[in-house]
DNA sequence: GCCTGCTCTGGGAGCGGTTTCAGAAACCGC
DNA sequence: GCGGTTTCTGAAACCGCTCCCAGAGCAGGC
């Protein structure tokens, strides 16, 4: 049997379907104490729930957002997720993840999907995002926070949550100085990412404010996932001369370099010093442990979700882009030493 | 500016909204070329995008299926949500990933709030399912599929992935009975989830088969996570006689095992052989290397969708619970060795 | 007794689509 | 030229809900 309607339990209370609904949204509003009893009495018996899409066609709002990821098998996702449901849980609202896979193409599917599922905001995660997306949304005014993403819009309800990637850079950078290096390499995120840019040139400024300069930093380019650092691992040995410290875009980079490294006998961190960026779970479990430039994940998703809140909530009012900071900061662990030579 | 609705186009169009709606769901229905291509010249200038809220209260279907798993941060479940997703937008279907977080609550949550979203279908892999669970949605004929758990529900469109543990399990055991282990401790899952007892049990069938008595078999509970298997190890090294073998329910107890078993200087696999189960990405990249039963994890989530298709599309038929099996298969890495004595 | 105001309830329009039904127009064979 | 198909289109009902509006009943003030 189909599920029961709110005429069902109008029905089974003896009242009219306007009343049904008024003790549902149970708002202060006029309805006497008997009836509401016997209605709540016919929901509880017929099991009634109301159906979601209908409410939400008329109300316009559907209490769900949708969380746009690369890939739940990146690490770095999970205390983000976390830290977005935590929020949005205790709001009442629902969230829709979507795996974009590192492709702009179903990003683009996945936020046409969600606006036809009316959310009431999106949260963006993707390190592969398109100015496309953003004004998709924009167009339609749905309120969207950002990771790590400068807007070349400025109208619309948009939010950033931007990462403070330079203080962290700036200790790991100092403390491989420290150890003796000076023939550095990055193996970035694809470089159309402008946040892949930033991390790069953020290296480059620490590493000059120690005199070295840029044309004895090279730069590889990897895709943020593990095999794509195992891969590059190889081309990282055919530079000449040898580098003997790399700062990976993220974690997953960096332990796939390190298992690269591993597979063709080469001792990390004596043959070569290893730094990441992410601090994921896995970081301190490899072996050998890490070291890396630790985000604090579970407050992006917790301070992405609020500031989506507040955006959706006070609709309308043209605001200008909102803007949160989150520091990053170093952790040693052992894959770094000082260099053999 | 609000979303063009479909009135919008038909005014554009110059037809009515009937005609508009008919070459958007572009049947073979009676319509013709030159109205069909003025329409979809209208479509393509609003931008329009039916809204599928509207469509899914009259047409009773979503084009949306629920995914109910534990915890994203689990790796076992990577490969089962993309095999999901593959068959999933193949087949036109998007998928709500809903993390119950080891939470039988929780997961009664998700499956009303998917209810009320009027989902096609559900897909239980968490592994904290709750008979509750399946009765709420059997109860409104929702299509299920469930991983690897026994229904007492033998109406409603369900279907099943069973698990075939004791063809691993029975490798495993011969591959440690071989290196000379005779005291064995299993690490199970929650004792309250009919699976820990299943593996539990095809364990200690196949060490009867070896002729060692199940007296010889400590048994200790995990949560399935990792922080599990390491506090569990506390314990496991108070048994008395110490076992020189350990099988943990799944990877990531393992991984905890091992973890807590070097905090405490001890050597794997010499002084401890651990065995693991599931094969998750992580289990090669520890270290030592994990040996484990592998699942064929992928192809659990496509299968899964797959019979949730056949489910949901063969509507209405009363048909007996759909089941399907996987088999497991032993892997043999690092992580065991002849006991030392 | 009448008006005002407050509390409570039901009727009904409308959200944005789909689908049934009936009718208009064109075509066809005789 | 006429009945009968076939092709095409629009009107209207409906999905399950919210919310506006009007009205009923009752208390209180004059």
């Amino acid at each position: 049997m189909p599920r029961p309607t709110i005429q069902d339990v109008a029905r089974a209370a003896g009242v009219s379907k306007s009343t049904v609904s008024r003790v549902l949204n149970g708002v202060e509003d006029y309805v006497d104490a008997n009836t509401r009893r016997q209605v709540e009495k016919a929901i509880a018996e017929l099991e009634y729930r109301p159906n979601a899409l209908a409410r939400s066609l008329i109300t316009k709002r559907s209490l769900a957002v949708g969380l746009l990821i690369s890939d739940v098998a990146n690490a770095f996702y999970h205390p983000v997720i976390h830290g977005v449901e935590q929020i949005a849980i205790e709001a009442g609202y629902d969230t829709f993840l979507c795996n974009t896979n590192y492709e702009v193409e179903r990003g683009l599917h996945f936020i046409r999907s969600l606006m036809s599922k009316n959310v009431d905001g999106v949260l963006i995660m993707s390190s592969s995002v398109s100015d496309e997306w953003i004004a998709e949304l924009a167009r339609h005014n749905v309120p969207t926070v950002a990771l790590d993403w400068k807007p070349n819009i400025s109208e619309g309800p948009l939010g950033v949550i931007a990462v403070d990637f330079a203080a962290g850079i700036q200790q790991a950078v100092e403390h491989l100085v420290n150890l003796g290096h000076c023939r550095f390499v990055h193996v970035a995120g694809p470089l159309n990412l402008p946040t892949s840019l930033l991390r790069y040139e953020a290296f480059l400024r620490a590493l000059a404010w120690h005199d070295i300069p840029a044309a004895d930093v090279a730069l590889l380019e990897g895709n943020l996932q593990f095999e794509g650092g195992q891969r590059v691992l190889t081309r990282l040995l055919e530079l000449s001369p040898r580098p003997t410290a790399v700062f990976a875009a993220n974690d997953l980079t960096a332990l796939g370099l390190i298992s690269g490294a591993r597979e063709r006998g080469l001792r990390i961190p004596d043959d070569l010093s290893v730094v990441g960026l992410d601090d994921i779970a896995l970081a301190d479990q490899s072996s050998p442990p890490l070291t890396t430039i630790r985000l604090p994940k579970l407050e992006i998703g917790r301070s992405a979700m609020q500031m989506l809140l507040t955006l959706m909530h006070s609709d309308g009012a043209a605001c200008p882009v909102h803007e949160a900071l989150v520091k990053s900061s170093f952790v040693e662990r052992q894959s770094t030493a000082a260099p053999r030579s």
